[in-house]
DNA sequence: TAACATACTGACGTTGACGTCAACGTTAGT
DNA sequence: ACTAACGTTGACGTCAACGTCAGTATGTTA
């Protein structure tokens, strides 16, 4: 009795096109359950399409978001794969770590830029005022 | 007498292709004064390169990280474009806050996951020590 | 029941960011 | 002078992530 959702209702509240969730659905990034012919979404669906809007805005791939969701069960018990997919994990938090360092430089940039900006408009409201 | 580089030496350093450099050329992202027929970069040219590929590590594309480059000289003295450059600067500096708040989520997210595994892995050992 | 809105499935088109390959020029060493 | 190594320009190929469109089914309202 969880709340579900229709296709329309999510491509709304996520600024999406239809065709974009039947393709994601498609490469097996979400599913849906049938009822006759039309989709319906869980909740679970819902944040699995979340997370995965989520990843596109930290420019990851739709197989990144994939993997990383996917890390969030230890699901198949044997101690190498355990093994491997920590190591995954680690390998995805140092890629994120470098984009966080990328990130704060480009802000520090854009501060820059901005500031370079503010001081351009001083100037020529000097000019209106004194004259040259 | 600043120092230059060849399409190899950038290549190489920074682990893309020529044809990548030749490309960006194309699209006017960065430039390259010619002897003769070969390119010559200056240091000038290398900054650019260096940071196209931290937009590139932040999923932008080439066309936004060539903005934001672009944002760093007022160039153009007009008032209102200048007013416009900043909106720009305010725009994308929104859209990089975002990202870095995602960022800090997925980061949580593979430290869960981790976690994850490693309660997982005692499990397994659990098991070996004390039978079942 | 006729029209209309909404959903579905192919299937081909598009854009960004290069990869790949052919054909050719240029310079360094032997 | 000849070959090898490196550089150059087209031009077509490729892959991800959808867009677009045609044709069809399924309710739903006038």
């Amino acid at each position: 009795m969880t709340k579900t959702y229709s296709i329309r209702e999510l491509s709304q509240e996520f600024d999406i096109t239809t065709r974009t969730l039947r393709f994601y659905e498609e490469k097996g990034l979400i599913s849906s359950s049938r009822s006759t012919q039309t989709r319906t979404y869980s909740s679970a669906d819902r944040i699995r399409l979340k997370l995965i809007l989520r990843g596109k805005r930290l420019g990851l791939t739709l197989e990144e978001s994939s993997d990383i969701i996917n890390m969030y069960n230890p699901a198949t018990g044997n101690k190498a794969q355990i093994q491997t997919l920590i190591n995954k994990i680690r390998d995805k938090r140092k890629q994120l770590l470098q984009q966080q360092k990328d990130l704060e430089l480009t802000l520090l940039d854009l501060r820059d830029s901005e500031e370079r900006c503010m001081i351009a408009l001083g100037e020529i409201d000097n000019k209106k005022t004194f004259g040259q």
